[in-house]
DNA sequence: TTCCGTGCAAAGAGTTTGCATCTGT
DNA sequence: ACAGATGCAAACTCTTTGCACGGAA
């Protein structure tokens, strides 16, 4: 699904919720789907500045908790580095996570829906989302002079997800 | 690995790594191993209360910071809901999370492993730690009359690793 | 016109930190 | 004795909330 489609879906997604198409709700929804890639609430709100000055973070947490409530943003917490979103695939699926740059790769899952069907058949558990993050060192990151004991993400240049220092 | 084998070892590598034995410690970490299940700090907390009234929090969280250091005890944060710990089993491995009654289960991980590796070598990341969490119903509470639209975790009778309310 | 949304500031929760006092080794 | 631990309170971060004003429908 490409990003102007996928921007129509959400606003009608709003719209059929009874919500209000405010010019502010539409720029942090545009922003969210064309990141390229998984940014953070302070990252939308300085997108958006630019257009929309007088935007506070609460507009961008309260749109994206509606996005959320309908299921069209996935929301990654990590704790105290903060939540990641992605507007572009909601469904649970793995990530990458560079833990010295900060970037975080998608990756489609085969093969993770039957281990999740195992282990829930085993534990009679009845799963219906899951979450599954890998850490470590993203190519970029490897092929860059070692670090020791590095475990605070930084930003580098070469990183499309890098965090806001 | 038995409980009480368990204990000697942490308190060992603590030793080793130069910290005190103080009582406090001793308390917080056999509570963390003695908790059938994964307890949160404020659960740890008030285990070691009636042995030590005047601990603070802070001294639970120092505590468990020396022990994450070492690699001995897993945290499993869940953003707004607070963060559980394991001090039995510190590798990653897979749980299944009941968001009914906040119950968590552990899970050997066979087919994980390849799973991770496969993705390592399919994107180039050099992964050396993950984290694997579904959620679901489990049984006792899929059992239970069904409760519509259930979000926020609750504490119920059957669950050993209830949140404290 | 009527609510809903916005934006500011204040509140909140969980966790960390500063510092004076105490204590394991 | 002395480096390190404790415990209290204050600080901190991310996120949510209350409320008066402004704007979409």
């Amino acid at each position: 699904m490409d990003t102007r489609t996928r921007l129509a879906t959400l606003l009608e997604r709003l719209r059929d919720n009874g919500h209000r198409l405010t010019p502010q709700r539409v720029a942090i929804i545009r922003a969210l789907i064309e990141h390229d890639g998984h940014p953070t609430v302070e990252q939308l709100h300085q997108s958006i500045l630019p257009d929309f000055p007088t935007t506070s973070l609460a507009t961008v947490y309260k749109t994206i908790a509606l996005l959320k409530e309908d299921g069209e943003v996935l929301e990654l917490g990590f704790g105290e580095l903060g939540s990641r979103y992605d507007g572009r695939h909601p469904e649970p699926h793995p990530h990458l996570i560079c833990t010295r740059c900060g970037a975080i790769a998608d990756y489609s899952s085969q093969g993770l829906d039957e281990l999740v069907a195992r282990m829930a058949a085993e534990t009679g558990f009845a799963v219906d989302s899951h979450r599954f993050d890998m850490f470590g060192l993203c190519p970029a990151c490897q092929d860059a002079s070692p670090r020791p004991k590095d475990v605070t993400p930084t930003a580098t240049d070469h990183a499309t997800d890098q965090r806001p220092d």
